[in-house]
Formats: structure tokens, C-alpha cells, sequence
DNA sequence: TTAACTGCAAACCGTTTGCAGCCCA
DNA sequence: TGGGCTGCAAACGGTTTGCAGTTAA
């Protein structure tokens, strides 16, 4: 934890940017909450528990600076929300996800399951391939089962 | 053309819905602009050059509801805008996109790209899948060829 | 007849921005 | 002492909604 918070910290500063109290509140609140897809407004809320002087624009802001930095990645699940996602250590690629259209839940998948589409999409359309959005829409295990027992 | 209208007459009737005029000419700016992803904008302007007097919010809602026909894909490329996307006749599944990050141009995949990751999905996610969103971000073939020529 | 539908304008809400003050190099 | 950074509040832009009037089965 403390290790990739100093990784992002360096990142930071040799673009001559700095790790101020504020930015890293809100950068533990990511590495806490790792597992979770939170919004602009969750990642507030979780802040202010802990530096209630913060500003909501300021979060947005430090939000998208990690997005440039590619510490986060800003993703949309269509309801009209940004989410924010830290990205895996050392993953080269966007991971995919799974969200159940029952409750909501959102699973992440982190392998790689689009290295020979891609591979299609070069030769095939001439397309250069930077990155990818895969996002599954379908119902969970956990809904599956309430549904046959319903 | 007609023949995709009717059908979609058909469908509104057999819920009880209405094909108002400006419902069809709603419709007609979608056919004519298929191969397009038009925002609400775009399409409430395009729609305006024919029936003057038609509301954004009658643009809105109409989109909306062939939404729920499932008569359009309502999409999304990350940069705030909702985009509308006809359903090709007879498609079970949503298309991919490329989307280029030089140019924004955005192409279409018809083919069925994930039938086999779909499958790996369900046996080891135990994930019902019921749809999917797949865009690639890179560069097009023709911005390729204007950055080796520049 | 009456429920669906419409246009308009206001409301909404997530996000961005202008600004004055602050803090650290 | 000046540029990066902050909190606040106002502005912004796409979308939704309340409402009174209209239309179509």
C-alpha cells in the first residue's frame, strides 16, 4: 500500500506535480476500496470521513489528473456516472466486467480474454488496436440462483 | 424502408404505443443516418429540417422509447454524449465499434466476435450472459497512413 | 372519450470553471 | 514570490420532468 502510493507520488513528480494531503486522501481511498467501482461523488463521500475540508471539485480534479497519469481509468457503465478504477499493477490492459442487470453487481475479469480478437481486428480491418472496453450485460450467479428458488 | 417502418408501427401498436408523426420522422432520420451514431442533438436537428415544430424533449422521449423496443442501442463512447444506434434487422447481438483516437471516426463490426469468449464466461464465471459492449480505441487505417506520410 | 402524446420551459444533476486565497519550493 | 493547488460557488450542458393543451384510436 504504502509502496504504490510512493510509486504514484514519484509518478507525480516527474511531471512536477505534487502528492498533496488532499491527493493522497483521495488515492487511499482508491487503494482501500480497490474492489469497488466508485464514482466521483462516492470517492466524496469517503474522503471527506477522513479530510472533511475537501472540495468536491478538487476530487474531480485529482481524479482526473491520476486518469492521465493512467493510475486510474475512468469508466462509464452507461447510467450516466464516470467511475473511477485503479488500475492493476503492472496490467497493460483495460480488465473487462461483468454487470448483473438483477442487482447491479459489477465483477471484474482480469484476464486477458481478447488477444485473439484483437489480432482479427488488425489483420482483418487494418485497425491498430490501442486499447478495449469489454463490459458483459447479463445476470450473476447469485441472481441466477434467488431466480430458481423464487 | 418502409418495410422497416411498418415493422417498427407494428411493434409500437403491440404495445399500445403510437407512431405519431413525429415518431416517424424520427425513425426516417435514423434509417437515413444508419450508418452514423447520432446523439439526441444531432438527430433532434436532422429531424427539425423536416417538421419544424418538433420539441427536443419529443426527440428525447421517442429515442427512449425505441430504446426500450430494443429498436435502438443507446451508446456510449466516454465523451458525455449519448449516441443512438439502429439495430440491424434480424441482429441478436449488439455490434462492436472502433472508435479512432485520432480522428474520432467510428467503424461498425457486424461479425460476432466473442461467441467463444461468451461461452468461457458462462462455464467458468457462471455468468448468464444476455448482452455485451466491445469498442477498441486506436487508429484507423487512414490515420495510419497520415502519420507514416507526415 | 380518454389515454397517449406533444411543445415549452423549468428543473435536474454530474461535471467544469473562475476566482481569490493559500502553501510550498 | 510565484506557480501549483485549494475550496467555494457559479456556470455549464446533456437530459428529464411538470404541465396544460392537442391528437389519434
Amino acid at each position: 500500500m504504502e509502496h504504490r502510493i510512493d510509486k504514484i507520488k514519484k509518478q507525480l513528480h516527474s511531471q512536477s506535480y505534487k502528492l498533496t494531503p488532499q491527493r493522497e486522501a483521495t488515492v487511499r481511498v482508491l487503494l482501500e476500496n480497490e474492489e469497488d467501482h466508485l464514482s466521483a461523488e462516492d470517492v466524496y463521500l469517503l474522503v471527506k470521513e477522513k479530510a472533511p475540508e475537501i472540495g468536491l471539485a478538487t476530487v474531480y480534479r485529482t481524479l482526473e489528473l491520476l486518469s492521465e497519469l493512467k493510475v486510474v481509468d475512468k469508466i462509464n457503465f452507461g447510467d450516466g456516472v464516470s467511475r473511477y478504477d485503479l488500475r492493476k499493477e503492472g496490467a497493460e490492459h483495460f480488465h473487462h466486467h461483468l454487470v448483473c442487470i438483477e442487482c447491479g453487481a459489477v465483477e471484474e475479469i482480469e484476464e486477458d480474454l481478447l488477444g485473439d480478437v484483437e489480432k482479427l481486428v488488425e489483420t482483418q480491418w487494418g485497425f491498430q488496436v490501442k486499447d478495449h472496453r469489454l463490459t458483459f450485460h447479463g445476470v450473476c450467479r447469485v441472481c441466477q440462483e434467488v431466480t430458481v428458488k423464487a
